[in-house]
DNA sequence: CTGTTAGCGCATTCAA
DNA sequence: TTGAATGCGCTAACAG
């Protein structure tokens, strides 16, 4: 078995740094130990050879070596200025002298200040952050290439205004529950909100909300209770759906998404709307999730008539690599005897064998276009929650249809 | 084309709630928009149709809206019992009479109250957070199933322990750079690194930290900042190259991950360690990326010589993908002429045509591990920088190898 | 340009 | 059990 588990070394001291200086004032610090822990905290699945210290002389030394960080004051000190000074200088803009600038830099250096976030959250009643929440069914939705692109389309701009995002992850019951109370104690400046799932837990939590909040699906425009970037999903879907129809390609099955999805459920609009008439309702497969396996399910189960089948449209990739395989190991030819498409264009679509005809859609640029108007949110504008922005999508035309 | 862009529609007032309460004293609000907008803002890319409002009493409304929130002393008042009672109830165990309990319940709902969670923050000095930062080159990187099986499980953990999971993504000098002052500022109580590079910017900016770090990867013991968990990655490889070792194939190809990851470079000693004297240097094909892409490279690298070879051992799924589609390309069958490894056994595995024989391995089990270390540390425990726990690999053997 | 002052909202002593 | 007081670290208004 490949299953070798290293023994930990023996644990040493924590450091061997000198205890720091600036420890003018003694703390109060009872409670030695008591409420140190968390909520909730079952330490019962300890790793082994750590050692379990209790409470000693050591145990204050590591929590004074996190508390004795030097603030603004010892900085002021140390410059021999007041701290008012010290702050405007921080904040970089307001009026403060070469000389007085140059002494407080230096003993910023010396004391290795850093400022505390909290404090300043506090303070300006603002934390500079955006929270980027995802909430899904199944943790394989973050895994998907779409999303982390939006992320990282996100961060970008995010970051380039001067906001950190944060993302949060709501994948059950009591992650979303902490999330929601999180966001009604002002966690963050402003909220991009993935919500995957149509009966979003989270979404009356965020009605109460007093910051901006941007959401990344829409199914009905109507009652939207806030602005929202999404792709043209049921046009894109209509495309592919018109492109294999004129390549006189009409007997389709549509493989579709997760009921719960939004996009799955636009993209299957998409799909009725091109076959008009000829849309059979028996045609279709419908899929509790996104995965791969899905699209194989859909190829068994259409077994009997795959002759009489032109293709498969499918709700996204993953499922459409599926679709392939199976046919595959039915011993179908794609395309020439069934075609198949997807919708994303993820990665994967080149790792199919054709590659995979898709839909496709920017994904970084979604991260980006919800960002911007958050951030104009942000800046004091005001949007109405029905406001919609839908960003385009196009077709990838490969080899598999 | 299929690029509608819906027009949204006109804007309307921020919302038909009528104003709140609670606005005793007149608060100073001057800098009415000027200070408003945090650095860098460009904001020039604007969506159009919004209003862009300058200042009036509109602006005046909605800040109000975000700022009127309900205090702890306005619950009290609501009350008629102190703040510092509320604050009591509020944290859950002390001692506060039934009667001012009911009270205080009533008052809360009746306010909607919400705790602010700078200030929490700040008067505890803790922030009752944990931040799993993902350091990546590639954005790609991101969308790994194994990162995001890690984070659920470490949400999941750290979620248990009362702890709200934040993930923060360096993904560039900038971003890198601003994470770094907010770990500096306490952003949170404790982080979790996945830096999935040797030369991390990062590790600089930790060496100085005050809480506790937990890595992810580990290339060399002993100078390794903080503990770490990881996995076997050496042996995982090792025993994967071994299996095909045993069924005759000796003329292997190893296609190595990009060499900034420790994990890439465990596996290819791991490979080494199993050849031992067959190790043939020119054997090996060095990718810059986890992309299918540069398995087909590897592939069309090792053309003119593929007749006389017997396998192609790969650093990860997505490599391996590529390979078997090169090796199908290219009229090989696998396994039957040549067989084909990854390691991950991530859900494309099972994508793959044939499905993939790899080297499985607990992503989940990894986030749980890591947090559950990091939980130990905030309890108090003393851990060694040099401490690390290796998860165990096995052989997922499925039909390419 | 700079020092002083007053909070930000909450936790936590100390008396009562 | 509770009220009052102090401080967490910093920002921002106001005098000077």
């Amino acid at each position: 078995m490949s299953t070798t588990i290293h023994a930990p070394n023996k644990v040493a001291s924590t450091s061997g740094k000198p205890t720091r200086r600036l420890a003018n004032r003694t703390r109060t610090k009872s409670s030695a130990r008591s409420n140190e822990t968390p909520v909730d905290q079952n330490s019962d699945k300890q790793p082994a050879n750590i050692q379990q210290h209790e409470a000693n002389t050591d145990a204050m030394d590591s929590m004074d070596d996190a508390q004795k960080k030097p603030t603004i004051r010892d900085v002021a000190r140390l410059a021999g200025v007041s701290y008012g000074t010290v702050s405007r200088y921080l904040n970089g803009n307001t009026h403060v002298s070469q000389d007085a600038a140059e002494r407080i830099a230096a003993a910023i250096t010396k004391s290795q200040y850093t400022p505390n976030n909290a404090a300043r959250s506090l303070a300006q009643r603002r934390t500079l952050t955006v929270a980027l929440i995802i909430q899904v069914e199944s943790n394989e939705t973050i895994a998907q290439a779409s999303m982390s692109r939006a992320m990282a389309g996100a961060n970008q701009v995010l970051g380039d205004a001067g906001y950190q995002m944060v993302t949060l992850i709501a994948n059950s019951e009591d992650s979303t529950r902490r999330i929601a109370q999180l966001v009604q104690s002002d966690f963050s400046d402003g909220y991009l909100l993935f919500s995957l799932s149509e009966d979003s837990m989270l979404a009356n939590t965020f009605a109460s909300v007093k910051r901006p909040v941007v959401l990344s699906e829409v199914r009905e425009r109507e009652n939207l209770p806030f602005p929202a970037v999404d792709f043209t999903n049921t046009e894109g879907q209509r495309d592919i759906t018109r492109y294999l129809l004129d390549q006189g390609r009409t007997k389709l099955v549509y493989v579709c998404g997760p009921g719960y999805s939004p996009s799955s459920n636009n993209r299957f609009d998409g799909f009725k709307a091109a076959m008009g008439d000829r849309f059979n309702e028996r045609h279709v497969y419908y899929a509790d999730d996104w995965e791969g396996t899905s699209g194989e399910m859909a190829v068994v189960e259409f077994q009997p008539m795959l002759d009489e089948l032109d293709g498969f449209v499918c709700a996204n990739d993953s499922i459409a690599l599926g679709v392939i395989n199976q046919l595959n190991r039915f011993g179908y030819r794609v395309p020439d005897d069934i075609a198949v498409t997807g919708f994303d264009d993820s990665p994967i679509a080149l790792l199919a064998n054709p590659k995979l005809t898709t839909v496709r859609q920017d994904s970084q640029l979604h991260g980006e276009t919800m960002s911007r108007l958050l951030l104009s949110m942000l800046q004091g504008d005001i949007v109405e929650p029905h406001y919609v922005q839908l960003l385009p999508t196009t077709i990838a035309e490969r080899q598999s249809a």
